[in-house]
DNA sequence: AATATTGTTGCGACTATGTTGCAATAGTAC
DNA sequence: GTACTATTGCAACATAGTCGCAACAATATT
């Protein structure tokens, strides 16, 4: 599969570009009319599956999604984990990449890290 | 809320003792044919809320349930990572704490970790 | 520039997982 | 045994995400 360029594509990496949060299919919805939730949720993937993006998994099974640093489609460093604030439901990316070891005979494909709690501004109001 | 001593929760428990790995309500639900679907859902989420076990969001969005070594109600210590082969599709619970530092201001209630791959069983087949 | 190819989109239907309101049932304390 | 109220079954609901298909449109070919 060939990809294309598309308006939607576009347009949706874009929203995710403008925010400084990991976002879900709801809010990037919300800021869009004429883009099906379908064709938003086949894009997203799409970009998970090209190394230009990665998902997160919320503590209620909802999907988040942030562009990637420094990934490529094969080469994935997603070894960070994120934050999700209890009280605004912001979800962050934390910098520092953990150290994963694993028992012999496992392979890691993937992880998946989050943290729920209250940030720095939830937590002091 | 007092919590009763029933044979709902007693069948489930067994189940969750008699399992080397963590488990999804469906696997539960296929061990027992006469509790109700939303009766085995408040039940695993009691035993959440009351430090009997843990859950584990994987990366489908799926719950799995563990029970706690060293949890009470007030102090849990769920530090640790999971790992869901993408063969078999079991979810164990890895021994080791994790170290979990976070920015001034934040505080953590919960943690999720979760690496997917493939298990030792899975990996060498 | 016209045409062919095939990736993309919108639509609607569908799946999967988990929750909730309510009335009936059954632990527990007295 | 009675009273109190936690628990259960049932059915309906909610939410999030996926899929098949036909129409459309980006790209390559002529
Ligand atoms: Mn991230
Ligand atoms: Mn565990
Ligand atoms: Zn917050
Ligand atoms: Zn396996």
């Amino acid at each position: 599969m060939k990809r294309r360029k598309t308006p939607s594509k576009e347009k949706i990496l874009a929203i995710l570009k403008s925010q400084d949060y990991a976002t879900s299919h709801e809010k990037i919805a919300n800021q869009i009319d004429d883009i099906n939730r379908a064709t938003i949720y086949r894009i997203l993937n799409q970009f998970c599956e090209d190394g230009i993006a990665h998902r997160i998994i919320a503590e209620n099974g909802k999907q988040f999604f942030a562009l990637c640093k420094d990934c490529e489609a094969e080469e994935h460093h997603h070894n960070h984990l994120h934050f999700q604030c209890n009280t605004c439901e912001k979800v962050e990316c934390f910098e520092s990449e953990i150290n994963i070891s694993l028992p012999n005979g496992y392979v890691i494909e993937n992880f998946n890290g989050l943290i729920n709690g209250f940030c720095n501004l939830c937590s002091s109001a």
